[in-house]
DNA sequence: GCCTTGTTCAACCAGAAGGTTGACAACACC
DNA sequence: GGTGTTGTCAACCTTCTGGTTGAACAAGGC
């Protein structure tokens, strides 16, 4: 079991960081339909066009989109491969395994913030999600 | 707008945003392994308990956690159904058409300055395709 | 009743996020 | 060459976030 097999930590930051905003999601959304221009992208929103380029560039930085160049328009393309990350970051959690790993990690013991936590033996408590 | 069928935006926000931070993502994957407290999920972290605290309402305000009471104890579990609906919204922006990725070159051949016509024809779904 | 453990509340602070406006670079068109 | 479109950079403002410390509340143990 490996965490963040190959998507480091601050990756997966500016990946979720950057999908924490409605804009930006609709931008995806948008994206996954085809490229398009900035302008095209600003389109639909009541903010300003810098503002647009501001929440790009927060999505290119995350991997999430790409950008190549074609004359002075700057047009976007969705990056699914980082999208492909964030599941399988979500994937190895969202099965909730009890019974038998309950035992060995009540608490924990190595982890600073940024690593993944490992295993220790104190005194676990019996709540089960519901 | 039919938002409400499936998961509000504001929700969303919430969840990524709560995913967006390591200490968070670290405490999920803590709490994958079965429920814990908040003394020992802020044990292994250099920040203060009461930190750890806030860290633990933003996620049960996202609906990744519930609580629930434990004489004076207040167990941590995971809320798997949230990370579903944060995959479920990943997927449906993965797969990117080829053939609308291809048209990118007329489309942007085509779009003038005064951008009228946009001439998408196969627009097979809005803002949430299935 | 009092003390200990577990958790939260309140006030505060530094830094980042998201927005604005204005100026400017790069390129196309006339 | 001048004009206009596309997009970004810079400065600035406001709000939110993540952290701190110190005190307070809740539930058992003595």
């Amino acid at each position: 079991m490996e965490e963040t097999s190959d998507t480091p930590d601050d990756e997966l930051d500016r990946a979720f960081l950057a999908l924490a905003d409605p804009v930006r999601r609709a931008i995806v959304a948008r994206l996954s339909r085809g490229s398009a221009t900035v302008n095209e992208l600003a389109d639909p929103f009541p903010i300003s066009k810098q503002a647009v380029s501001k929440h790009i560039q927060v999505l290119e930085q995350a991997g999430l989109v790409t950008r190549t160049r074609d004359a002075q328009r700057r047009p976007v393309h969705l990056a699914p491969e980082r999208l492909e990350a964030l599941t399988a970051w979500i994937d190895r959690y969202r099965l909730v395994r009890e019974s038998q790993y309950r035992s060995l990690d009540a608490l924990l013991g190595s982890t600073g913030p940024g690593a993944p936590p490992h295993h220790h033996a104190p005194p676990p408590d019996k709540e089960h999600p519901s």
